[in-house]
DNA sequence: TTTAGGGATTAGGGATGTCTAATTTAAGTA
DNA sequence: TACTTAAATTAGACATCCCTAATCCCTAAA
């Protein structure tokens, strides 16, 4: 059964925005996601239920078969690993990944999954640091995090993921040192949600409105871990 | 302008036909080169022609414009480097690499050719030996090489390059060290055209149909270069 | 319980790239 | 020169993926 490229980016986003809902996914959010229209996207959920890829409550939306969701974690494991091995081999800068590796992923065969996964000894996250799915497709553990825009002042935290949607958002997040395994400090927390923090061995704090610090998702230090 | 990874793959067809035949490229070796019927290269023709990619003869063939070639350049370079890339750095075998460089060549960035290049630094010829396109497509210099069939018993040649279509075949000379770089020396010519040569440090002598021996394309060894 | 509004689907069409069958053309042969 | 035949083109169709316009369905508010 082979899947065309379209295909697999419905299925990728149906996975991903299944992640962040819970619950059946809706035309109109697939539309937005992949910037088509909504009869665009009806005329594609009938093919992938054809195919056993999704499940259908017409009107109300999707959700992913477990055939549907092998094909998601196989993409998603495709364009993680080349965000790594283009950032790592190839002098990528961190922002950069994410387009080369949206089209990429789509074309490469098992034999480059597997010498690409090979060159970078199995790595579990993306320079993101989003979690890769293994050979047998399962996702390492370790939670999502938590989004810095959940913490308080004087808060120490340490980055594990950041969002690699926004390519212009993620060059200022690096360019201000906030990359996954950095340590922040939170300085200040607005009222209007902006947060102010202390990032690496930088000086200078760095502000992040609302929306941007709630796609940065960290973990809390172990209080073993703090020295004072 | 825009091109699909199919005209591409027509670009490309045309051009390498053309170096073989001199003449005009007509419709049916292309549909041959392709796997498609005639109709389907005469309605692809037509779209060609209308981009100004082709110039046309009806019924008489095409020849790519200056435009057409540049385009066709530049998808061998894609090609070409892609073979070196996987060869040198993802343990591509030597056989392996031209399915995986047949789609990518299409869907790789100009950022990902460069960063292959510099980290290649810039080579010269692909794995089979052919010749690479530079960043401004001009082709190096040096001859194609005179094909191992012309040759005579007890002549001295090193393999330039070997044609990289049949992947059986390449495998099988891999196997007995025919590869570019090899030292050949040419020990029974057969009437009907077999050719019988001692490859490199190896001790068995290896047949080679005529067909074959066709498209291992040497040089003759300088006379400074042979040591009595 | 009815109805308005918004989201989803259906209807119909366009571009691309492929096919088979029918027709036309070029070119060699008689 | 006329005929034959192989190659090329035209005609018409289908699959994929996209669109706009029209219609249908669900739900929440009156
Ligand atoms: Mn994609
Ligand atoms: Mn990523
Ligand atoms: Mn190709
Ligand atoms: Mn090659």
């Amino acid at each position: 059964m082979m899947l065309s490229a379209v295909m697999e980016d419905y299925i990728k986003a149906i996975y991903h925005l299944h992640k962040e809902n819970e619950e059946r996914v809706r035309t109109s959010e697939i539309a937005d996601e992949l910037d088509v229209t909504a009869p665009t996207v009806t005329s594609m959920l009938d093919k992938l239920e054809e195919r056993n890829l999704i499940e259908r409550k017409k009107y109300k939306g999707v959700s992913l078969t477990a055939h549907g969701k092998r094909v998601a974690l196989e993409i998603i494991r495709h364009h993680r690993l080349l965000e790594a091995y283009l950032t790592e081999h190839l002098d990528y800068s961190w922002a950069e990944v994410h387009e080369e590796a949206d089209r990429l992923e789509h074309h490469i065969s098992d034999e480059f999954v597997t010498s690409i996964a090979a060159a970078l000894d199995d790595p579990e996250t993306d320079p993101h640091g989003d979690p890769i799915p293994n050979s047998t497709l399962e996702l390492p553990d370790g939670g999502p995090g938590i989004a810095l825009s959940e913490f308080e002042e004087d808060t120490i935290v340490i980055v594990e993921q950041v969002s690699d949607r926004d390519s212009e958002v993620l060059e200022y997040l690096a360019d201000h040192e906030i990359t996954p395994g950095t340590e922040l400090t939170v300085r200040e927390v607005a009222p209007f949600g902006m947060i102010t923090v202390l990032a690496g061995d930088n000086d200078q704090p760095v502000s992040l409105p609302q929306h941007i610090a709630h796609h940065v998702r960290v973990a809390t230090v172990e209080p073993a871990q703090v020295f004072y």
